[in-house]
DNA sequence: CGAAACACGGTAAACGTTTACAGACACTTT
DNA sequence: AAAGTGTCTGTAAACGTTTACCGTGTTTCG
């Protein structure tokens, strides 16, 4: 692993002035003799351009950054997938930032656009505090954030419509003739938590349902938790015919629950989840979840950014993506397959 | 977002020279006035050390870069979680690399090593080709490889032991009574295709069974067309009382086939998938399923490239991580929860 | 044939750090 | 009082590129 070959290596071999090695790597215009000589030598030393050096003169790193709360959620690799490829065909590599959705860790990440290791950042932040929005306001590259953020803050913004999500789901559940539609959901302190929550109610109430505080019921976002709060629920509404699960591992785990308790599914009690994450079509019954469309969200996001670096300085703009009911067994009691599943 | 300030903007506005910044930046020694102006500047104007500047001096990028075959792939999602912890607790950051399984892709960013981007690699390949050796032998930089590798290649290696994990899968077929044990397999081709038919026969002749031509089936890696391969197979054997499949999504669609013909899992027929993914978990009937390790290999590969890259200089290393079987209803016909799932 | 135009290619500065070296100053020490 | 010791800080070079600028040699034209 001896010192690579730099460009004066091959401007000596060559004969020629580092100047010229540099303008025949890149394509200038040059006499034919000397590229000829350059890229021979370049060849013969196997020369690589040093991609530190040149960010450092070019003030370009060809790197992006995506931070993300959590690498083990589906819900983000969905957006990772859709990310990656963009990026990759404009030339960019992409730095993963795994925030553990510690908020502390989050505006590290944007403290850290200042060392100047990527030309942009895409971020999905768990929920958006203060101490973000004079982060973003003062980010020294051009940031472009999933998830919902205040009227004015100075960044692209690419969100998901939850609202519309639950109600597409409650309505599909009273459209079936359920009534008794519960909620399982997440920590109220987290924005798709709140939002969620917001929403059910909205629908509830749009349908002339009444609101009833024993069909809601909060959790967390994962599985074994989301079978527990279903569980308390079944003893304290019984009559309960539809559950609503802020997403697909807290539907998992109702599905779990219910099958213990001996009740159909979907014919005692419909099931819909969130997030239409890979889960969803591989649990059986299959799932019927709203997909809030993370995959259409990075591939929007990581398209703005490239807009960005491109050099349009427009206003921010905002993109909302729509949601989209996939109905599988779970609500419909459809056999598996017919959906279609991607896999 | 004027330019930001450098260590010259701090040593003018205190008074002092760029060494005395760097200096005290860096925590050497310093008389404690200079110490407080420069903290005291570079506080002011909220001042952030560029790391390309830093990296071309100090030959240290703190990147480490991960390439794996598919960003959507389970396996590789595993060995990811594992590997992004490691390297940020030891200070680096994590490139992603998706070579969508392209030979070509590799190497590129094999090559890439020259470009001096990352501090070092690790990369799970799908399969090794002579190219492959080639640019190992002459890696700019550290790499660890997920995956076998030939005897005497000068790199760490990570390997799983799929020999071993079809072993247990079939041998606890055989254990449940069962005789005609059928494989499903992905292509021939691939390393993981060839490794598991090989195992499968090998694991049949230990324990006395006839190798049948009809009991082996090869499709692709996919759900579906795991389900068409089964399918075909139980036209073929209609007698068959297991499925050993190459991978839990092969397993997946051979779930779908079964209930769809009727035949009870796993009490007509016995189904193992391989890679012990969520998918196996989330499954109904849960699916049994032989973990080769990809979060033991995840770590096990971040681990040796932090020793690497903090000067160990041994010859290389080799590492087998042993498969684990995870058994659940889709043969023991527990009901699910029994094996307490992660989620 | 001399001057202007032109095509190439070399010199050097710059990007923002780190760090070897040496200078400046304040004390000790003899 | 001169020399020695030690602490601190500034100057400058280096990392490997890109690129502005200028000099040289050739071509073109009056």
């Amino acid at each position: 692993m001896a010192d690579g070959p730099t460009i004066t290596t091959i401007a000596e071999r060559a004969g020629v002035s580092i100047a010229s090695v540099s303008r025949v790597l890149n394509g200038l215009p040059t006499r034919q003799e000397t590229v000829r000589k350059v890229m021979a030598a370049a060849d013969e030393l196997g020369y690589v351009r040093n991609a530190v050096a040149r960010s450092l003169k070019s003030r370009r790193t060809h790197q992006v950054a995506f931070a993300m709360a959590d690498v083990g959620n589906p819900a983000y690799l969905a957006m990772l997938r859709q990310i990656q490829p963009v990026l990759k065909a404009a030339g960019y590599r992409l730095v993963l930032h795994s925030t553990d959705a510690v908020v502390a860790d989050e505006i590290d990440v944007l403290h850290s656009l200042g060392e100047r290791y990527v030309d942009g950042l895409i971020m999905s932040p768990l929920r958006v505090t203060d101490a973000h929005l004079q982060m973003l306001a003062a980010a020294r590259a051009p940031v472009v954030i999933i998830g919902t953020v205040p009227e004015g803050t100075p960044v692209d913004n690419v969100r998901a419509d939850s609202r519309t999500g639950v109600r597409l789901a409650v309505d599909h559940l009273h459209a079936l003739g359920r009534r008794r539609i519960a909620l399982v959901n997440g920590p109220p302190d987290t924005w798709p938590g709140a939002s969620r929550g917001a929403a059910y109610r909205e629908a509830l109430e749009q349908l002339g349902l009444p609101y009833d505080d024993d069909l809601v019921q909060i959790g967390d976002f994962y599985r074994a938790q989301g079978g527990r709060a279903v569980a308390e629920l079944l003893d304290r509404a019984p009559d309960v015919d539809a559950l609503m699960c802020a997403n697909d591992l807290i539907a998992l785990g109702a599905l779990d629950v219910l099958r213990a308790a001996g009740r159909r599914v979907p014919d005692d009690v419909a099931v819909v989840g969130m997030d239409d994450t890979d889960l969803a079509a591989a649990s059986w019954p299959s799932l019927s979840s709203v997909s809030l469309g993370s995959a259409e969200r990075g591939k929007a996001a990581a398209e703005l950014l490239l807009d960005r670096l491109n050099g349009d300085d427009a206003a921010p703009r905002v993109i909302t993506v729509p949601p989209r009911l996939v109905v599988r067994a779970s609500t419909a009691g459809e056999t598996y397959g017919h959906e279609g599943g991607r896999t």
